[in-house]
DNA sequence: GGGGATTTGTGCTTTTCTTCACAAATCTCT
DNA sequence: AGAGATTTGTGAAGAAAAGCACAAATCCCC
């Protein structure tokens, strides 16, 4: 294996749309390396993606020269690689407000303890709730006052939020988290977050998602009575 | 009000970015028609939905000209107009595959049977959940077995499917969702789908969200001890 | 060790998305 | 009714992303 180390300092900065797609490289690495599986192409690894082979080397130029002309590039290394430059050596802290339905399923889910995040807080302000323990993977972990949150999160320096708590009260939690100093948010509630410059939020909405897939129902329908 | 019938055949094809944030606007819309506000200005509706004035005029520029110069949009007005766009008068049908814990905080989620989706089916394979039943909303409904999929889903003419199991199963109940006529998906498992071309699928993977994030995070820092 | 087969990395082109900036339309006030 | 203040709608410019196509690097086989 070439261990050609990486000029950390040469490296431009990498395209968003890039960095959307690394996570789903990522997972597909990890599949083929627990396969066993030594080397893939970019043909081959752009198909088990849904991406065009171009698009997919051209993204991996963003990162490095990791493959090899005529070889291709090796599972294990190209594995790490991007794992490094997204952060995922090391362990996030990551604490999640809301603890309804969706907030304790993705307590629960087991892709976030994983690989390279650890959830060390859950907050609700449900008194039913409170003192409730969720199992997060291995370990159990109670569900604390959201009056602790300030303190707790600044506790443990976790600058990961996850926000799965009703639309009316997300802007005051987003407010807070970022006064604990968390600054980057997970927004699973269907409004837009303001934030100071310097906090990342992405907001996954459920409804959104379905309301996209509608319209082009819609566009098939309109389609076919044409 | 102005009542400008709209001429359903002169507009052209909605670009995939306008498409992807006309649920935000919606949204938006919605909660300001509910504050019994009637009018918004571009400024003021893109404020509350994070993008900009111009951005924001520019997509609505693509569903027609509803907007008043000098004065603004009609609340009520622009909202029917998008929900109309987006197919959202219709009642769809929904089916979800998979009642793990992300399957049934799908299932409760208000959000999905509120506007415009019904969901009309529920399927897992695990003998300890069918039978059972969840609350969706208003209504419960009772967990059928997996088997009963091809013949539920055709039924009921459910044209959007959810997949929330495991990723090892992901594309194999995909491949039956398609068969049972299902041609929109919304696909929680962390890989990509093969699908035959008049399929849309649409990704959601929370891994992968946070990931980008830590990216973000692992930049940040690199950025203060550089 | 040389020729043919592969497969990456990338300059160039095309397409899509965003931003700018201003004319056109409307309203308000006197 | 006209002048001044708003605010939309949109061409045009700019930026970002995607797609193309091929030279460069490597491997394999004889």
């Amino acid at each position: 294996m070439p261990l050609r180390q990486v000029p950390l300092t040469k490296r431009g900065k990498i395209p968003a749309a890039t960095v959307a797609r690394l996570p789903i490289y990522y997972r597909a690495l990890t599949q083929l390396f627990e396969k066993g599986q030594a080397r893939v192409s970019s043909e081959e690894l752009a198909e088990l993606t849904g991406v065009t082979s171009a698009k997919l080397r051209k993204d991996l130029s963003h990162l490095g020269t990791y493959g090899t002309r005529g070889v291709g590039y090796e599972v294990e290394y190209l594995r790490f690689q991007i794992a490094r430059e997204m952060g995922l050596n090391n362990e996030w802290p990551v604490v999640i407000v809301g603890l309804g339905n969706l907030g304790r399923a993705l307590a629960r889910y087991g892709g976030f303890g994983s690989r390279g995040f650890q959830i060390v807080g859950l907050f609700d302000h449900d008194p039913k709730l409170v003192g409730t323990k969720v199992r997060t993977g291995k370990s159990e972990i109670e569900i604390l006052s959201a009056k602790e949150l300030p303190k707790v999160t600044k506790q443990v320096k976790a600058k990961l939020g996850v926000i799965a708590v009703p639309s009316e009260v997300a802007q005051s939690v987003c407010d807070e988290l970022v006064r604990a100093g968390v600054t980057s948010i997970l927004n699973f509630a269907p409004i837009h977050l303001a934030t100071p410059t310097g906090v990342d939020v992405r907001r996954v909405d459920l409804a959104s998602e379905l309301q996209i897939l509608a319209f082009h129902e819609q566009k098939k329908i309109e389609e076919k009575t044409a």
